[in-house]
DNA sequence: TCCCGTCCTGAATCCAAATTCAACAAGATT
DNA sequence: AATCTTGTTGAATTTGGATTCAGGACGGGA
């Protein structure tokens, strides 16, 4: 097999080069993407593309596996070090929210959401996501809980559920351009809830 | 110009008639519903539809507002004839979610929503619906409010606006299919919030 | 060096959808 | 009855993307 010199085998490098493109094409032109499109994204023609992948859709599922992956990924890495339940309470909500809305990340995950309704892979893909991000939040709160800090209004798995719930709507507010939610205002927003919820302050500057 | 029996002039009917298919076709088959697609659904050609809308955008966007206001208007007549804030803002919770994952209804708005961080005119469309539900939420508080049924832990603006963030969440989840998140799952959800944010106990049966 | 497998292009072809339009049906108007 | 208007079809044409594939570039191994 041919290999780089670092190592990885071609193949899965440009695998991975091909997802990124596809995430790209279908944050820019939505689920409906053409192959074409991918391909230009890739810097390829549109037979390159069918090489590695004969079917569009299975790139496609690929890619937005890849993307969500990525996005969990990056809220988990943004908790590094950070210990008191509190800050990590407000530094999860925070990273969940699109900064403005220019965030291809998340210009891709809401794209999918609009598919997911007609499509049952990208449902199920987008229900795990969900799930996943829900357990984030469920195991701030029980850890906030059991060292006093919080005291749950609800059970956690209920607080936890309308957490990720607003970030999302909240992410296709921004998305959509609303002309007075932006990302302070609805980590605010989101914020009143949270301490409602968990009878704990969250300072602003933590 | 002809007229039917009952008044009305033709064209502004096949006009209607035109966007019930077309809402059809678009909540079936996305944003990027084809021509014949929605000619299908009006039992129509694809010249037919022409004929009224040479540009099938112009279409999907009439389409669209009409759905929304439907939407809308269905919300607002469920109040009809019910004075006591707290019914009312159970029933606005629970009007606003999908009763299953087969609702059109809200099948189209999520491919509306999906296609919003792409197009200015979804984009401006959906964010002027989520601000209107929003004054629907808010009048209902304020109401609660100046009756005494209601101590609201926020203002009602930021209130208002996580009851439809959180509709709007739940609205894809289940279209979404999640299997542990229903109509009555999510509205005992949504209702958490509320009492929470009301102080009032918003009792299950109203 | 020569060969071989991998990866990719560009042209040819195929196909589905959009678009155009002459013709016609059916009411409405005179 | 004759004519006009509106709405529609179905066929022809155009358009644009998908698919196929022969050929070529390139790197690695013999």
């Amino acid at each position: 097999m041919p290999r780089t010199k670092a190592g990885g085998d071609r193949r899965s490098e440009r695998r991975s080069d091909l997802l990124e493109a596809a995430q790209r094409a279908m944050a820019e032109h939505g689920a409906g993407v053409r192959l074409n499109q991918v391909a230009e994204e890739a810097g390829l023609t549109s037979g390159a593309i069918l090489y590695h992948y004969p079917d569009l859709q299975d790139l496609l599922i690929d890619a937005n596996r890849a993307g969500m992956e990525r996005f969990y990924d990056e809220r988990m890495k943004a908790l590094d070090g950070v210990d008191d339940p509190a800050e990590r309470l407000v530094i999860t909500i925070r990273s969940g929210l699109p900064v403005d809305d220019d965030d291809e990340e998340v210009r891709l995950l809401c794209a999918l959401g609009g598919e997911a309704a007609r499509n049952t892979v990208y449902a199920v893909l987008l229900t795990s996501l969900f799930d996943r991000q829900v357990a984030m939040y469920q195991s701030i709160l029980e850890m906030g809980r059991a060292q006093g800090a919080f005291t749950l209004a609800n059970d956690s798995l209920s607080i936890a559920r309308n957490l990720v719930a607003l970030e999302d709507a909240y992410g296709y507010r921004i998305m959509a351009g609303h002309p007075s939610l932006d990302h302070g205002a609805t980590a605010e927003l989101i914020l009143d809830y949270a301490r409602l919820a968990t009878t704990h302050p969250l300072a602003k500057e933590s």
